[in-house]
DNA sequence: CTGAAAGCGCTTACAG
DNA sequence: CTGAAAGCGCTTACAG
């Protein structure tokens, strides 16, 4: 490797000391003017860059936010970290990013590896699997800030931002009610998750204001996946009568009912309607009554760095925060492409 | 925060030295084995976690890869992320993901600041703006080990690991004819993006293998997103003949054909042929006929790792390697969920 | 097998 | 406004 510049070769060169070109790079104001810009000149013209992991050591700040997710090859998590990405960019802030894969034992090890790597804060959202309290424990001991996202550990006595799962499953199916609905299956998920419980929950208060029984065969718990999805329609295929409308725990989920009405009964496909909690890429084009939660993903990450950055800065007003976003429903009116403004503009950014 | 405890802590409650403790944790041999275990076990009871921005100092590697994106919320890319986070991980090394935004500006300020941050290498995917060559020329010059993927900048001296975009889009267009398609359009990316020239080139290859012209209304360049598709697609329908296929030059611009089919002209819906380059997340549940060219994703991340970190241990042989990965085609018979199998497979890990 | 010395490239806190 | 000293927590290379 080429021999790199470093702070003390710029000062012998200038015939100073190293802490004044120090300052002088950093901009402090206890240095001159004059002596600032002959240091940042000079600097440049050596082509000096500064090494941050010495700067990180002697600054106990890394400027490095570690962030964990349970996965990364899905609509929701990846909009979510691209968020999380440009917000902590904009900060000045850089993120290493690692995926549990839905499991305890690794997200566990990701957190004591970016622990050892001295990130100055960490934002996380939990695997679906029982996690480990005992590192939270070990992060809560060192101080370390930490904010939760999307899935978190309830009474950890950390910040959390999260969606309103309830509500937003109580408005969805609230409205295919109001729009004449009657006989509302719901494909649910597992009751240790929060999310399977709380769509659950919300569905079953929509029914229920609006007084309408919940119909337990059409109840099918069981997992977030294409296959649940799938397994749990077959199963209400079986059953006497036929649902006007399906609410699907998750875009995947509802994927499955598709596809196994394609299979099994084609011509349900353009009469009943299917409502899923989260939205795939392709909503715009998808060719069948179909309703969306949308869930507000940028919002997100971008919230969850700036709560983060406050506990990190040391400017968060009080303890724990615990931010509750809420979803917007999608309906076939909405369905649209990227405005052509929106188009226009991503062109703009990159041109 | 809580004092953390050191090497030195460590050594002092042991009366040795601190470069014994730190020798013996490492499993340095030339520790006796009782030393190295007794080490450890107070190393533990101690919660001692090595610090790793102190150890990047003093050993001149952080064991952490930079990688920069144009974007991450995007099937493709986000499934290399993955892949990439996961060997990286398997090997022992973290990854500093940054997004450029298809922005060469941000790309070159990402790099830089990775540079900073002194990580072993740098895996990329350049942006579709005209690159910035200084910042790679630096790359080069400082010989930090760097390997393209995906999007490469020829000539740079660089290792890369790309997709055969000509051939996969050959085969695919090749298959087309041979099951009777004769009219195919083309909606192609621009001329200055490789992946545009060369999926053209493949298309134009294959249709001249078969003897039949390239029709010139029905080849209409123009980008890669949902919008180009959409009005390449009214500009088709405007033009006497109809296609009796149409081959995107990605799924995004392949979505903005259906979106303009099911607007202006629905019943092409299930006699029109679409193939797409790349594939989005339902193609097991589209319900027109569709085909696609499945992109390599997991084995590019792999073998992106592979590649940098022979470079970065000093075990590659040889200069620059160009590894040029082959799609596959899928088409209507191999859509599917995931299958059972992969389902449970993927509980047992998460179990 | 264990240790004393030097150093990685910075920043902090304190003098002057 | 500039500098001398100390230190961040490790590892490397060399003695013994």
């Amino acid at each position: 490797m080429a021999k790199r510049v470093r702070l003390i070769d710029i000062a012998e060169r200038l015939n100073i000391t190293k802490v004044t070109v120090s300052k002088a790079l950093r901009d402090q104001p206890d240095i001159s003017k004059d002596m600032r810009a002959l240091v940042k000149k000079t600097a440049a013209e050596m082509g000096y860059t500064p090494n941050l992991v010495a700067r990180s050591l002697s600054s106990q700040r890394s400027h490095i936010l570690g962030v964990v997710v349970p996965k990364i090859a899905h609509p929701f998590f990846a909009a979510v970290i691209d968020a999380i990405q440009e917000e902590a960019t904009k900060k000045g802030y850089g993120i290493l990013l690692a995926v549990s894969n839905e499991n305890a034992a690794l997200e566990r090890q990701h957190i004591e590896r970016l622990l050892a790597m001295r990130v100055d804060g960490l934002l996380v959202s939990v695997s679906k699997q029982q996690p480990d309290l005992s590192v939270y424990q070990q992060v809560r001991d060192m101080h370390m800030p930490l904010v939760f996202f999307d899935r978190q550990i309830e009474d950890a006595g950390f910040s959390s931002i999260t969606i309103d799962d309830r509500l937003g499953a109580f408005h969805a199916v609230d409205h295919l009610i109001q729009q004449g609905y009657r006989k509302i299956a719901h494909i649910a998920g597992t009751h240790d998750v929060a999310i399977g419980r709380e769509r659950r929950a919300g569905y079953e208060e929509a029914l229920r204001k609006h007084d309408l029984p919940v119909f337990e065969p059409w109840v099918i718990a069981g997992g977030f996946d294409e296959w649940h999805g799938y397994d749990a329609f077959v199963q209400i295929l079986h059953t006497d009568a036929l649902p006007d409308a399906v609410f699907a725990v998750t875009f995947p989920v509802g994927l499955g009912v598709y596809g196994a009405m394609r299979e099994h009964a084609p011509d349900l496909l353009d009469t009943v309607q299917i409502l899923t909690f989260g939205d795939g890429e392709v909503n715009a084009f998808y060719p069948y009554p179909h309703l969306c939660v949308r869930q507000p993903t940028q919002e997100m990450g971008h919230r969850a760095v700036e709560i983060l950055l406050a506990e990190i800065e040391g400017t968060a007003d009080g303890p724990a925060q615990r931010v509750v976003l809420q979803t917007s429903l999608v309906t076939a009116q909405n369905y649209r492409l990227p405005s052509r403004d929106e188009a226009a503009e991503s062109l703009r950014l990159a041109g």
